[in-house]
RNA sequence: GGGCCGGUAGCUCAACGGUAGAGCAGGGGCCUCUUAAGCCCAAGGUUGAGGGUUCGAGCCCCUCCCGGCUCACCA
């Protein structure tokens, strides 16, 4: 059974999925993953019968801790102030940092995805006291948070530590305070310039009410919280979290024994890998979904992550064949969802991988399925040459008008397939005349083969061939007339043109070019030949 | 050191405990042409090693070897 499905099987009664994200940095493919998995839940769970509801948090009452996206001057201010208070970036028109993140992620990547949770705000949560409830629990038992700790991830806290995190009055930083001596009304609090390496404290020190927001949880009793006040019943996580010993183990024992909450259900999912390397933002290697998302369309992008089960590593490698290779797969899966026989071993219950991939929530898996799929490698190629009428093309492929559906699928395939060449596709699948020289590769050919070029030269000089029809008629016939096999023929042209070994239809390849060009360019390669 | 994942054809990978299979590369073949950007054929394997369970193991269990990621400070 499908991984989502056999998880929905499992679980009764009404469902709250939740998944979350600290809203800072760029959005790199891989933090997709955890998206569109809990999409995917969320939709098996009402496949079987379940009320279901997604929800996404923004966690925008942590700290700002990456200053890639603020200005330098702005580095010292807000470092360690709640994403909430930071300004947004300048030119953007949202409240502050985090709504313009959200904005982002949101409009750029998760409804294109056909993703659509509800979006809830942790500094929210906070002001409304929410949140108070949990907070007070946690500083009532803050000796039991501290066993936690030591216990499940051998984290030593001193005795006075209290888990809880003071917005500064002075200075407005939350990542710099340390709290003490809860009285059952209020803490004491410093706002240390040395407690993080990444930001700097002010040096005040003060009393406040840890409720209404003016105080927030540590991330793994915060996590444990929203649990508990949502009734979250299904989150999974990251394999950096998951780790035995680490965040979630820690925030499951926090919501048992400290706020007496069952956590939820976990599904932990591994990373997705770049060319076997990990990605990592700050060396460059993180491939920002947004730009991976002009050469993968949603419905590819989300099979990516749905194809292998959540516990398996991906590696994506945009440079290589990934790209082609999960469209044609895709279309295979396609294929046998709509019955038709396919090469190859197929997915368990792969109609099920299919229309998960499908945007939802609720698609046509039949329609889709059976739709006219144009092989994005072939698409790539038939791009590069010039004057082809694609869409006129691809309806004698078809043999019949494209639907819509279609249509619009080959439109997505086109823009996806030009970004491609533009971007990712490896030489050998780009086709360019060599108009500069003429290609080394025509140094290969033989004596046979350059006569056969002049020949060709001297009869398109004559006849002048002005259509794709023409010119692959005299291909053949001064071919013959020469007794030269076509297959050495075609390798020729191609040599002289392109470098290559094979290529397009070799007559409307060269009906594409100037006349003058072809005929001159035919001469010198001959010419080469026989020097 | 702990956790997770992987090791299958030359390469990239697939195969809910039931005859190990694709794509690419390599070998052979196929046009006076209607995608040669294609099609057909053959070849290619002690499934990392060793034990165990089973009528039956690439798959489950145990012990190793190798590789990758991840955690142990913060979120």
């Amino acid at each position: 059974m499908y991984w989502a499905d056999e998880l929905a099987a499992s679980l009764a009664g009404p469902q709250v999925v939740n998944d979350s994200k600290s809203p800072s940095g760029t959005v790199h493919v891989g933090s997709l993953r955890g998206v569109v998995l809990h999409d995917a839940i969320h939709r098996a769970l009402i496949g079987v019968g379940l009320p279901s509801t997604f929800l996404y948090g923004v966690d925008d009452m942590d700290a700002m801790d990456s200053q890639a996206k603020l200005t330098p001057d702005a580095v010292d201010k807000y470092m360690g102030a709640p994403l909430s208070r930071v300004p947004a970036p300048e030119g953007s028109t949202a409240a502050n940092y985090a709504r313009h993140f959200v904005g982002e992620i949101f409009f750029r990547t998760f409804e294109p995805l056909g993703i659509k949770p509800e979006f809830y705000w942790v500094s929210e949560l906070y002001a409304a006291g929410r949140m108070d409830h949990y907070v007070k629990l946690a500083l009532d038992r803050a000796d039991k948070v501290r066993e936690v700790y030591s216990r499940v991830s051998h984290v030593e806290r001193s005795s006075e530590w209290l888990p809880l995190q003071v917005i500064c009055e002075n200075c407005g930083k939350i990542g710099t305070t340390y709290a003490t001596d809860w009285d059952g009304s209020t803490v004491a609090y410093a706002c240390k310039p040395d407690l993080v390496w990444w930001a700097r404290g002010c040096g005040h020190e003060g009393r406040v009410s840890p409720l209404g927001g003016q105080a927030k949880l540590p991330w793994n009793l915060e996590w444990a919280a929203k649990w508990g006040l949502l009734g979250v019943t299904v989150e999974g996580c990251g394999k950096d979290l998951a780790t035995a010993g680490g965040s979630r183990d820690r925030s499951d024992a926090i919501s048992r024994e400290v706020f007496e909450v069952e956590p939820p259900r976990n599904v932990a999912y591994e990373f997705l890998n770049v060319g076997g390397k990990k990605m990592s933002t700050s060396k460059g290697q993180g491939v920002a979904a947004h730009s991976i998302a002009e050469v993968l369309p949603p419905e590819q992008l989300r099979f990516l992550f749905l194809r292998p089960r959540p516990n398996q590593v991906i590696d994506f490698d945009p440079e290589g064949d990934t790209i082609p290779r999960l469209f044609d797969e895709f279309d295979r899966i396609a294929a046998a969802t709509a019955g038709r026989e396919v090469k190859g071993e197929l997915p368990a219950d792969y109609e099920r991988l299919f229309g998960y991939s499908l945007l939802g929530p609720d698609p046509d898996v039949s329609a889709a399925a059976t739709a006219f799929r144009p092989a994005f490698g072939h698409l790539a190629l038939l791009l590069q040459i010039p004057g082809t009428d694609i869409d006129a093309r691809m309806v004698a492929e078809k043999g019949a008008p494209l639907t819509e559906l279609e249509a619009a699928v080959l439109a997505e395939r086109v823009s996806a397939a030009r970004a491609w060449l533009d971007s990712y596709a490896p030489e050998r699948a780009r086709l360019v005349i060599r108009r500069d020289a003429v290609p080394t590769e025509v140094a290969a050919l033989g004596a046979d083969q350059r006569a056969y070029l002049a020949a060709l030269a001297e009869a398109a000089a004559v006849e002048a061939p002005g259509s794709g029809d023409a010119w692959q008629t005299l291909i053949f016939r001064v071919a013959a007339e020469a007794e030269l096999a076509s297959g050495r023929a075609f390798g020729a042209l191609y040599a002289a043109f392109l470098g290559r070994s094979n290529g397009p239809r070799a007559g409307w390849l060269l009906a594409s070019l100037e006349p003058a060009f072809v005929v001159e360019r035919l001469r010198a390669a001959a010419g080469i030949a026989a020097a």
